[in-house]
DNA sequence: GATGAATGAGTGTTCATTCAT
DNA sequence: CATGAATGAACACTCATTCAT
């Protein structure tokens, strides 16, 4: 019995999020993604259910491996806007490498698929951050609003930014990245 | 493609819009479309050349009216904070009326539609932003820094609060309308 | 706008029954199926709204014929025995006539679309049947049993002998019909 | 294709019955049926040159099994009516404990395959019924037809009377079991 | 001997678009 | 001007079967 290929697995990942990002989510086809992976159409159904499956589950791994890097190295000792900024700069330094898994993230929030998607278990990826501005607003150094009303103006420019698709006006210099991040910091510190 | 009949121009738009939140990009058709305008999906190509011009039209009629709701009663006259306070809250006003229209939008954005946009011409619409980010930055009242990076930080977290599906967490209140538009200030103020 | 055209709804009946009986109810595909008729599979759907509807209604315009056809010309008014003979007649010649017609009658009976089909309007078709039967029984010509074991013993054999696929052992002559109507009679007389 | 596994043969034989009669010959696929028997489809392989062997040996299991049944306990120094009445409650009996089989059966007979089966074999498993219906005959105890016809008046409408999915209108009791019989044999007797 | 991974060929169905009316 | 019928091409998916393990 040949046994079922970890590699094919993460053809099929890279292979969606290409296609994805080259033609689209509404004209990304099974028989596409197949052949971009290098696999038959109907090998794609021995590791995923469907082509719903293999999308969401595309988007998870996107999303774990984006809650793993933008963790990483944190130092929970250090004051808390440094804290900051290392997640915002990993943040950033992660979509620049990866606009396209960004680019997919994008497409697929905007799908009718994002309902389906158990965010608890998404913000679950990310409670350490939200736990970082809870206590900066108890140490009075975060503004006292809302936690999500935080995330939207610290991370979301962010996607906007490092995506050169949609900031092609200009090229962002290591200067405008220090730059945006001071603005990020702007709004809500107190 | 002649164009008689203005009520069924408007129809579609309306049936486009409306479609395409519903089931999304990927499962919008021709004849879906048609069905919802109440048309035959021949007449449909009197009024657009395929499905492409349709959607192309129906995003452009969208900015149209964002860029229209956006800019109206703006008064020159007054300090640069004020008038950034009512483009912000007419931006905030539009998107929660029209979850609709950005939604649609979102979605467009993300597709390779997108870059067959000519993007000079949506320039063009919001101008009067970019020279009101400009005459701040010489009055030192704004941050001297790129005019993107600005609008990505007022601007683009409005659509995320704004927009119940990405932000189910919590109901905005008029509270929260306010220190979010202090946020955004607080981020760009010199 | 072209009309839908009556000669194609017939084509496609016809195609339903040959295709069936030629390859079977397992290996009948749409697309055969729309290629024996002389149509694109997609013109298929513009006629019938999936493949299950147009097996269905395959079989129900069999019935109808076969109904049409099997209680024509009764007349009433002569002896039970001689419209049962009618009756029993005009089935074996149109088995005979129509071989396809009861294979393809066959296959559906036997696979699960039969219960999907409204038993009572196929009932209804046949009452003047059984309102024979009854009226035999009251008047002491037939043996009082249920109309159902009186139609599986008087009908259902001519299925059998009117198929040569089924009865190829030998040619059923004119004198081994009347010979096969007597069996049927005295099954039932009393 | 050796045969290793007597209980691996036997639960593909009743594995292929059970999935044919819940969904059907035309949705029966080698995967169901194999899982349905707790086996690989691979190994059903092992024990069968292909679907249609699988298919065709089932169907031929189950005549034989029914042929073992129906000539089960016959004496032939009975009278001829005693026998015949053996043989008919045999197969009623048989019917009735094994609607899945004739099911089957029917779907198979009616479906191509059917001409692929050696219908000399069949025949050998049921002339002593052959042979019984001739001594009829020459004893001038049964018509003198083609036995073929009294095969049919005889033995198919049990088929139909057995099968509560064809006969679903009333609940065959003990005393219409002999009533109909009656009918069979009213219809051959001299 | 037994398995599940692998696949080319096929399934039923919908698509964007055209065309006769 | 408006329509629904028509279709080739594509869709997501399943099939019977083979093959490496």
């Amino acid at each position: 019995m040949r046994t079922k290929d970890e590699e094919k697995q993460e053809a099929l990942f890279e292979a969606t999020v290409k296609v994805v990002n080259q033609i689209g989510f509404a004209s990304s086809s099974v028989s596409k993604i197949a052949q971009e992976a290098g696999v038959s159409p109907a090998t794609l159904y021995t590791y995923h259910k469907n082509k719903d499956d293999l999308l969401i589950s595309t988007y998870l791994s996107i999303k774990r491996r984006l809650s793993a890097i933008v963790l990483r190295d944190i130092d929970a000792t250090l004051p808390i806007r440094d804290i900051f900024r290392q997640v915002w700069f990993n943040l950033f330094r992660f979509t620049a490498e990866h606009p396209d898994y960004f680019h997919f993230s994008e497409q697929f929030s905007n799908s009718p698929f994002f309902e389906r998607i158990n965010q608890k278990e998404i913000d679950r990826m990310f409670t350490p951050i939200a736990d970082i501005i809870r206590r900066g607003i108890t140490l009075k150094i975060i503004k006292n609003v809302e936690v999500d009303i935080i995330l939207a103006f610290v991370f979301y420019p962010v996607i906007i930014l490092a995506n050169p698709r949609l900031c092609k006006n200009f090229h962002v210099t290591e200067a405008q990245v220090e730059q945006s991040f001071q603005l990020a910091w702007d709004a809500i510190k107190l």
